[in-house]
DNA sequence: CGTGTAATTGAACTGCCTCAATAATAGTGG
DNA sequence: CCACTATTATTGAGGCAGTTCAATTACACG
């Protein structure tokens, strides 16, 4: 089988039943793959595509582009995870993707992607829980940004991209790439980068985490878990990932 | 035709192709109809329903409860609107739902669902395309609370309400239902209410807006959108409603 | 080894929060 | 219909978490 349908059969196995003929339908579907550089965009607010992604390697950010220039980064994705998979059914992109470090991206033309829906309506099934899934680490989001203090929104924010990763053995032990800058962190979580840096040497301060060189070392998970409030049950996962809680 | 089945599949048009047999498969779905209270809960956090709600009259609100009792509201649904669709394919409710004001909701099984979507893809597509539209919706949110200072905050909200009551014509003029308290819509945008009340007169010195009584009158649509840097394109309506610019 | 970018730190400022007190409004029972 | 009570809105004053701006240090890359 090839790389890029096993990516994308193990992804949705992580939340739904994937029979033996959808895994068959899945790997029917053609697909071109690119890859990308740091901070490259791929998709731009505005874009009407064709295809939708699906993260080979690497990671990328959805994020809102400001009338100032500024930006809003609104989620960040992995390996598995389709970026823009929303595109399947709204044609225009109101938000931009790019890449965070250099990744890799394959495009699955739409066309085959809802055939194979009215063929297999579980695959459609799994996808449209896959964009559900989404919604609700946006709703997360909203409520990470809107309701806690700074300590607990970095400590939360961290929570997910590890849990995440780790559902998706993307992890070494208690380390995970985060190829990402503290103007981006910034960006992600609405404040300003002098606050960055003072809450990130905090937490480090308080040997919680390790962050640098493009590289997150989560060094007290219950501690941050607890001060982040991360509660994973929104993330759906058929089978919560174990913690490394050294 | 039946007024839930008549609602539903309006709302459906607002960004769907909905042809004669789709809306038959629509009209055959059975439901039960609930009569809510003001702030009565109707879905709580951890609930496995079995069933989806559509938002018959009134309005209702979803929300994240955290633990030191506080709420974050996440996003406000009037009649036509699924608020809780992601049950579907979601077993475990991340959030509660509520309603603002006194509601009617009609409850759909997810099996009859389910059972149409194999039968009828579009219809499934339009509901999915529904969950889209919910989590670009929620995309907003976080760059609105995130990015936003606290006036553009509370004229965005505003402008998007408006603009999808209008949408639906559940408008009258520049007036539009909005039973909310400060306290709701402070945990709405994440501010103190000391400082939605103080935002809210500013915007009423500057006859930008009225807000008594549960009524929210836009008397400045431009102004408001220009200050909540409001651009409808993320809500993906085929057509656009005129907006009374008094 | 030099240059540009990113991280770090300090100091002053301010927008928003907290707390508290008062006013208005809505709901309830007589 | 009014009086009574509970809830919600309004306003003020003081404090502080986080911002802004600027300067310095560390780091990555050619």
């Amino acid at each position: 089988m090839d790389r890029v349908h096993r990516i994308l059969i193990d992804k949705l196995k992580e939340h739904s039943r994937i029979g033996v003929d959808d895994a068959l339908a899945v790997q029917s579907l053609s697909f071109t793959v690119r890859e990308l550089g740091r901070n490259e965009d791929f998709i731009r607010q505005g874009d009407t595509p064709k295809v939708s992604a699906l993260v080979v390697e690497g990671m990328v950010g959805r994020y809102h582009l400001m009338p100032n220039g500024r930006r809003q980064y609104l989620s960040f994705h992995m390996a598995g995870d389709m970026p823009d998979s929303q595109t399947l059914f709204l044609d225009r992109m109101d938000h931009a993707v790019c890449a965070i470090g250099s990744a890799v991206v394959a495009s699955i033309p739409h066309k085959q992607l809802t055939r194979t829906f009215e063929v297999r309506p579980q695959i459609g099934f799994a996808i449209w829980r896959e964009t559900l899934i989404d919604a609700a680490i946006f709703r997360e989001a909203i409520t990470n940004n809107s309701a806690r203090d700074m300590t607990a929104r970095m400590a939360h924010l961290f929570c997910e991209l590890f849990y995440r990763a780790e559902a998706s053995r993307l992890t070494r032990g208690r380390v995970m790439a985060l190829p990402i800058g503290l103007a981006q962190l910034g960006e992600t979580l609405g404040m300003a980068i002098a606050t960055v840096n003072r809450t990130l040497a905090d937490l480090r301060v308080a040997r919680m985490i390790e962050f640098r060189g493009g590289e997150l070392e989560m060094l007290d998970w219950p501690r941050l878990a607890d001060i982040g409030q991360f509660d994973p049950s929104y993330l759906h996962l058929k089978k919560p990932p174990a913690i490394v809680d050294g």
